[in-house]
DNA sequence: AACTATTTATAAGA
DNA sequence: TTCTTATAAATAGTT
């Protein structure tokens, strides 16, 4: 669709090739969001330039999504990156930022609506993000929680010895120790 | 490009988005496909129809080694920082967002340099949020270190006070009690 | 980066 | 569904 009909292969002339690369780029990802948006499906498109450049594009919050999505439908064994990193930014912040640099372009083009629209949008990606940080941190917290507990209850038990000591040492002629039995366990609360 | 111009939203009528995904699914394998060709690079695309029907193309040998790749390049990215994880959604999926956000409104009003201006903007912000997250996760853990060697000197006090106990017994006659003293401290550590 | 002549994709109709 | 066709959209070559 152009000037002329195309040959179905490689743009020998490397500057038209560039040209094209780019905007058929964007057209192709333009045509996977219309898609996932018209159909209501999922689209990734992955594109690995000539020279490594990456160029992406994913109907969902994340490509990884997709990709793990893959990869279960195929492969049934698949390493569970634990490696899940934190979400970074409020949505206000965010919108902050994307209002502002609209500002001096057009802002009465954007309504609150697409605001709002967008900030769903962001959410939902955010949130999913913060659950899984959540997650992490929970775990962490619950680690160090039972790492208590386990010394709570050595703590006990010294102290039971300590008492059992002192009994013996009342029927018998010890020299009078006083440990601070009194010592309670509020940390361990 | 029909009769007719759609509104961008997900078509209701289950039968034409039906027919509408079935036609705009080949198409954008098509061009995928062109893309690939034409510029020499390796293009893939995934797609998950609403009942989790996976459609897909790669422009190598298999989508599989396409997803390695994506992943390396991924992983590669963020290997060096030890600390601070990835975020889930990138800076260019954010800005697939909010492209596809604004597409309706006046993108040409949007050049590619306000797009790096704003991800540049998104970038400092997102460091900076990450580092307060990250002081205040470190805030936490610390209070939850400082409770433990609180604790942990106590129990250092009463080891010392069951030891001279002990002690005193040898001196006397005391019913042996055999307290558990090896217990270590590494629970602390 | 824009512009347009053409080709291509596709929405609705048959 | 599949084929047709009017029309919208993409884009190759040009400026």
């Amino acid at each position: 669709m152009g000037r002329r009909k195309l040959q179905m292969k490689r743009i020998e002339d490397k500057s038209s090739r560039q040209v094209t690369f780019s905007k058929r780029r964007s057209g192709l990802i333009k045509k996977a969001r219309e898609l996932s948006i018209l159909c209501d499906v999922d689209t990734a498109v992955i594109i690995f330039s000539s020279h490594g450049k990456l160029f992406e594009f994913s109907s969902t919050n994340s490509l990884g999504n997709m990709l793990e999505r893959y990869r279960s439908h195929y492969e049934e064994k698949y390493e569970t990156s634990k490696d899940v990193k934190p979400a970074l930014i409020s949505h206000a912040e965010l919108l902050n930022m994307i209002q502002s640099q609209l500002e001096e372009q057009k802002v009465e083009q954007l309504t609150l609506t697409d605001l709002v629209k967008l900030e769903k949008q962001l959410t939902m990606s955010l949130s999913e993000t913060r659950a899984r940080k959540t997650e992490l941190m929970m775990e962490y917290i619950m680690s160090l929680r039972e790492k208590k507990r386990l010394l709570g209850e050595e703590y006990k038990l010294l102290q039971k010895e300590v008492a059992a000591m002192e009994i013996s040492n009342t029927d018998g002629n010890m020299v009078g120790v006083d440990p601070p039995l009194e010592l309670t366990l509020t940390l361990l609360q």
